[in-house]
DNA sequence: AGTAATTTTTAGATAAACCTAAAAAAATAA
DNA sequence: TTATTTTTTTAGGTTTATCTAAAAATTACT
């Protein structure tokens, strides 16, 4: 019903549409698929008919509930895969990106429920990203920043915003993974850079650009 | 570097060349294919030109060295998958081909042979057909069919010829599967039929063409 | 408000993968 | 060895997803 391609732009548009600053234009959504602009019309005429968005020329696009239902299909298998690739097959949490975004458009329920169970439903992928479940619900998660929080406070890292390979690699190179437990100790006013301490007591620095890219959840002390 | 369709054909191809009696005429490949004679002529020029398959128009095709890597590839991932969907999803063995169908074009080495590690390098598939390595070599199966077997031998299953749903089925209401053992007590000379009993002392009777779709290897006797 | 800059759309093309209908070649049969 | 049948190819057309270049609409600026 819905092509590999259509797929991808209907992803695309409910991306942008999640993260509000940006909005859905055709310029934006050509961006984020590597497509001219033109391509972009094109598609949002399809996708219209389909009655997959709600497109009027010139306006920006609202996404209807039918195509969000097939967006967060995919992102639901995009994350299980992703999930399983790390857990089961052993992939590094960098490398399963592009695999993942070929195995998200296989099409069969029975395929992503099986494998659901099998992975033992679960509800963050490597990235801490929430995967919906059967229903498309997301579960919650704190969606704090290492960056919003206050002096000596213990943190457990949740999850990442920026997935380049460059980020995570950085994060690998730190010791930093999900579950991780930093206790910031300093920040200073003048950059916003932090200063962490981990679990192995080593003590070091992190900019305000890695730290508002680390999701993380306050560790009730006990 | 080769298109989903490329891929396709290429199977097609490869698959008709190895079961000796039909050749890979363009009719034979449409047939197979289920699209139009001249859909065919179009795919043969252009994997030509890829040297995929050596193609002369009016002659029968035969596939290249490059081009046989790539169906064998194809073949590797489509029954890798399909042990996995089995042994790991919980997936009956006459459910699997179409979502291995799509699986087996997912283009990413390190996952090929990371899940092959993970599976434990499996020989065969759910339907005993042999899995090629890593290096495209074919395990090698004792190839005789329940039907040339000779009166009182016990033999175990160990593939299946046709792979239908409807002969799968079948076997599943036979209580049949990889690995059953059978004795052959009787075969009628008439219809070819055989009489045979399983290791629940049930016995019951297989037409010929039951008997020609079941691999066998036969038991040796401790 | 009027002009300039930007965004978006249209028009027209291209490539992949298919199709139908007709022509050409090969295989079969009388 | 012709004539008939079957197979295969060519010619021309369609749809999806892309592109470039030009036109139209919107937004931003002074």
């Amino acid at each position: 019903m819905t092509s590999l391609t259509e797929e991808n732009y209907l992803k695309a548009i409910y991306n942008l549409i999640q993260s509000t600053d940006k909005k859905a234009s055709t310029n934006e959504i050509s961006k984020s698929m590597q497509t001219k602009a033109s391509s972009v019309t094109d598609m949002l005429k399809r996708l219209n008919k389909k009655r997959l968005v709600d497109y009027e020329k010139y306006k920006t696009v609202k996404i209807t509930e039918k195509g969000k239902q097939v967006a967060i299909s995919i992102i639901r298998k995009h994350r299980l895969w992703e999930y399983f690739l790390v857990e089961n097959l052993n992939f590094g949490w960098d490398e399963v990106h592009d695999i993942a975004e070929q195995l998200e458009h296989i099409e069969s329920e029975a395929l992503t429920n099986k494998l659901d169970t099998f992975l033992g439903f679960p509800s963050f992928d490597p990235h801490g990203d929430p995967i919906p479940n059967k229903q498309g619900v997301f579960p919650t998660r704190e969606n704090q920043k290492l960056s919003e929080v206050s002096e000596v406070s213990s943190v457990i890292v949740t999850g990442v915003e920026d997935h380049s390979t460059e980020f995570l690699n950085f994060l690998s190179e730190m010791e930093i993974e999900l579950g991780t437990e930093l206790t910031v100790k300093t920040k200073h006013a003048f950059d916003n850079s932090l200063i962490v301490v981990n679990q192995q007591k080593v003590k070091f620095t992190l900019t305000q650009k890695v730290a508002s890219n680390l999701y993380i959840k306050l560790k009730h002390e006990k």
